[in-house]
DNA sequence: GTCTATATGTTGATAGAC
DNA sequence: GTCTATCAACATATAGAC
C-alpha cells in the first residue's frame, strides 16, 4: 500500500465540510507546534472558519483535540485492517505492516512524530494510552498468530511484539527526529533481517 | 546498579541549596502535569521558594526547563558512564544498560515517562533531539563495538541499535503506560534472548 | 450556521520592601 | 537573596448581529 496522506488517514466523509476544515486546520497546527503552542486564532487562519464558529461545532480546546484523536486512532485503525486483509499469512501480515510504517514516515513525517510522541494524556487526561488502542493491539495480535504458526519462538508475548515492532519504531522515530541518514523505507529488508533472525536462531541459547 | 531516584540522577552538588529546591520542585511538577500544565506557583509550592526567588535564579520559565533538562541528561549520562565502567565486554554493558534501564522504570516510572515521551521541543524549541544526545550515543557505541567483537551480525549500525535497544524501550514504555502485567525487570531474561537470537541465527537467511 | 467584537479569567513576569 | 503584592498581556470562550 502506498503512503497516505495526514487528510486520507483521518476518515471525515460522515462530517460536515466545516467540520472537516476545522479539524484539518487544528490537525496541521498540533503537529507543527504542538497542542499547548497553538492558538485558538492559529485554527482559525489554519482552517479558514471563524471563532465562532469553530465554539459552534465544538464545546472547546480540548473536545475538538479530543475528537481530532479519535478520528485519526479510527483512520489509522481502518488503514491497518484493509492492508491487513490483503495479505495472507501472519509473517506477510507483519512485513507489509513494517513497509506500510516506513513508507508513511517517509511521506508524512511530522504526522508520525505527532502520533509517536504525542503524550496525549498530558492534554488529554481521558484519553488511554495510544499504546493500548486499536493499532497496537492488532500488532500485538498479529504476532501472537505469528507464534502460532511457528513463525516466531515461543517468547512473552509483550517482548515478541517489542522485538518485532520495536526496532522499527526506534527507526521510525529516529526518521522523524532528522538523525537517520537514508528515507526510512530504504531500512525496512535490515528490519526484516532482524525478525528473521528472530525465528531462525539456533534453540540451544 | 540499583535504581536511582530522580534526585540522584540529577547531579546537583554544584548548585545552590535554592536552586536545588527550585529545579527538584519543577522537575516533580513536570513529571506530574507536563510543562505547559505546570504554573509558576505549582513550583513554588513544590519547591518552598517564592516566584521572586524562582525568577531571581533562572530568567524565566523556559530557561528554567531548560537547566532541568541539561542536568538531566548529564546525570543520565554520568550514571550509565559509570555503570559501563563497571563491565568489560560491549555485550557485557549492553547487558547491564537494559538491566538499569528496567530497574529504574520500576523505581521511577513517571520520570522515565518524562524522558521516553518528552517532546522537549515543543517547549524548548532549541534543545536537539534526545535520541543525538550522549545517552544515545552511548547505546550506538556499544552496539558498534559489539559488532566488530563478532557479538553481534554485520547489519545497519542505525538498524542493529534499535533491534538491541528498541524492545527495552518498547517494554519500559509499556510498563509507565501502565499495560505490562509485571514489573519491567521481570522481562529482562526474554529480552535477552531476543538480543541472542540476533547474533546466532544461521547465516544463510 | 457563520461571523465580529468583546469580556473574563489566568498567567508569566516585575516592582520594590526587607 | 528572598519575599509579597501587583501588573500587563494574552488566550479562551461568549454575546449577539446577520
Amino acid at each position: 500500500m502506498s503512503a497516505q496522506s495526514a487528510e486520507q488517514l483521518l476518515h471525515l466523509e460522515t462530517l460536515s465540510e466545516t467540520e472537516r476544515k476545522i479539524l484539518l486546520g487544528a490537525l496541521h497546527c498540533f503537529i507543527q507546534q504542538g497542542y499547548f503552542n497553538t492558538r485558538i486564532p492559529d485554527i482559525v487562519a489554519a482552517s479558514g472558519v471563524s471563532t465562532g464558529s469553530i465554539y459552534h461545532h465544538f464545546k472547546d480546546k480540548q473536545h475538538l483535540a479530543e475528537a481530532l484523536i479519535t478520528q485519526l486512532i479510527n483512520g489509522l485503525d481502518q488503514a491497518m485492517a484493509k492492508l491487513i486483509s490483503q495479505h495472507e499469512t501472519p509473517m506477510e501480515q507483519i512485513h507489509a505492516l513494517i513497509e506500510w510504517m516506513l513508507t508513511l514516515t517517509d511521506a508524512e513525517p511530522e504526522l508520525v512524530s505527532f502520533i509517536l510522541y504525542a503524550r496525549h494524556r498530558e492534554f488529554l487526561p481521558h484519553q488511554p494510552p495510544l499504546c493500548t488502542q486499536q493499532p497496537f493491539e492488532k500488532m500485538r495480535s498479529l504476532v501472537v498468530r505469528a507464534r502460532e504458526n511457528g513463525d516466531l519462538p515461543p517468547l512473552d508475548e509483550m517482548v515478541l511484539t517489542a522485538a518485532v515492532f520495536g526496532p522499527t519504531l526506534r527507526i521510525m522515530q529516529a526518521a522523524v527526529d532528522g538523525v537517520l541518514p537514508r528515507p526510512a523505507h530504504t531500512y525496512s529488508a535490515a528490519l526484516f533481517a532482524t525478525i528473521e533472525r528472530l525465528s531462525t536462531a539456533s534453540a540451544e541459547v
